[in-house]
DNA sequence: TTGTACGCGTTATCAT
DNA sequence: ATGATAACGCGTACAA
């Protein structure tokens, strides 16, 4: 592999020629630089970045931390990161954090070591003290999440405002008796999410009870147990809202194998739309999570901040959609408005 | 940042010494170590991933191209590394490829700029060749491709067996009159898919016609379009068997649009055993494809060949295996045997 | 067992 | 506009 100094040697300049050339910027006379760039094209020359990161103490890498690689939901938020990151020559590490504290440290540590310009981190398990102690150091950017300190790193959703969508959407279609499925409530999202749909049906006068109220694992099985359980011990429950649309999926397999159809017996919501709702039958009735846009975002807070490269508007926080599909029945009108 | 110099300072020894107890091989008085540890502790020492692969010619880090971040498959092969290298400290860089090649190759371009020390790449469109003269200058792995001249660089999938295993079943079920749903013709994948499927169906006597085979592009929409297609013509179609999951949840919406019930009025089958599949209603029945496994088993070669680590046995060629759930109907046998 | 000195391929700071 | 030269932080023969 050809270096910077026999290129320098070809062309008949110095070292620090050749790297303005190629660094674009400072003043060179055309024609020292079509000499350069012709020894370069000669020697197939490729600058060695491990060099130039030492040099420049930069890597133009960006590590990504989510917490698995699988699932649609990291999958389009990498992909929109990705995309945006390498249109400017930045690449992307990444690392898998599980959802525990000690794996998602231990993640954070690994891109750390590998000296990434920033990070962008979706961990759910560490600590807001930990994170802030981090962003001294590094360039951080987080999804999902608001630390507080750290509110203009921090690019989420509105998953409050996404509860309460899913309430109105189903107090329009009739339902007043519904059973929910929960994240796991040590989770800022499952929380708030079950905060504003609660909200919204205290207001609108038909609040979920207590029990009631399941709390799932985010996957398919605690879908299924949730809607087990609900249905088994209360089975005039004419809906259930699901904290996401793998538990939706998870509780439309369980109310099936109890015998009911969906939407006539039992109506189903999910949240998150990921690619999968429209594959249900009937198609998942959910909340959309711009995801892919976050991820895209995230990236261009890390453009704007480390690289100095404006590449659009910036804005925090996202806004959900209800999308109404096909898995929540309309009930008559029985009581009140 | 504490550099190796400050460190060696601190415990009174050299570079070199530092050096040595940090890449742990060589001898070293247990002392000297000692003091040399509790040196790195104290000044809170990080080595430099850039600073050593400067000096050692390796990176640490190896390149994932794959057709896109998203989507089940893909996410499901990147877990499998990723988890496989991180237990060797090494690092997983990511891009996508798009299934286009202009975009491969970038994506490729990308990779090698950054110096990994191999590539493990799902790539599609680039040809044999360009493959070939890659492999000449940079480790390469290859999944779900077989190019001539590399099989030992190749894992993948016996494509071929599993579009067998998808024909005995049907026959096994009763299925004479059989729809196919392809993925592009041009993918190797594709082909060999179908050539298994028809070679038995031939075999067993009830081969499918060439109009009832529709070239589909792998896609939630390839299936409905082609579900429609194939059905709109050939009512008389028990089955349909789809190229992939995708299409094959593509297909049940187009059959439940037509107002056909699955599987009592048509039967559907699919390929690759997404987690989504089960998802589906009625469970979709289809080929598992072991991609994390083989994920993994691609990991592994890199560590045997590239950093002489040997991980565990190393095997090439994956079998499919056939996965019945609800979506076929059992047919009653008409004719003969 | 430990230390010296050079090389890795750039960038960046000064001069010129 | 261009060149010389010092970092950058570490690995590694080779010497001691």
């Amino acid at each position: 592999m050809a270096t910077i100094y026999e290129v320098s040697q070809l062309a008949g300049v110095s070292l620090a020629t050749v790297s303005r050339v190629m660094n674009g910027n400072d003043n060179v006379r055309e024609k020292t630089k079509q000499k350069v760039l012709a020894a370069m094209k000669e020697l197939d020359y490729r600058p060695s970045s491990v060099a130039q990161s030492l040099a420049s103490n930069r890597t133009n890498s960006v590590g990504i931390l989510v917490s698995e690689l699988h699932g649609p939901f990291y999958g389009d938020m990498m992909s929109g990161i990705e995309t945006k990151l390498r249109r400017h020559k930045k690449h992307t590490i990444i690392a898998a954090g599980h959802s525990q504290k000690k794996s998602e440290k231990e993640g954070i540590e690994f891109l750390v070591s590998r000296n990434c310009d920033a990070l962008i981190l979706h961990v759910e398990a560490v600590s807001d003290q930990y994170l802030k102690e981090l962003a001294k150091n590094t360039p951080i950017v987080l999804i999902n999440r608001i630390v507080p300190g750290l509110e203009e790193q921090c690019i989420s959703l509105n998953n409050y405002m996404g509860g309460q969508q899913a309430a109105h959407s189903m107090v329009e279609n009739g339902h007043q008796n519904i059973g929910y499925i929960s994240g796991p409530l040590w989770k800022q999202d499952a929380k708030e999410r079950l905060a504003g749909l609660q909200d919204i049906l205290i207001q609108r006068g038909c609040p979920i009870a207590d029990d009631h109220i399941y709390e799932g694992d985010y996957q398919e099985q605690g879908g299924f147990l949730g809607a087990k359980a609900l249905l088994e011990r209360y089975p005039q429950l004419s809906a259930l809202v699901c904290a996401n649309d793998e538990m939706a999926a998870g509780a439309m397999n369980a109310i099936r194998e109890m015998g009911k159809s969906i939407p006539d017996d039992v109506s189903v919501f999910g949240f998150d739309n990921m690619l999968f709702a429209q594959y249900l039958f009937p198609k998942l009735s959910t909340i959309d999570y711009p995801i892919r846009e976050m991820g895209k975002m995230a990236a261009r807070l890390v453009l704007k901040e480390v690289y100095n490269i404006d590449s659009g508007k910036i804005s925090r926080l996202f806004e959900p959609r209800c999308i109404e599909r096909q898995s929540v029945n309309a009930l008559p009108i029985s009581e009140a408005i």
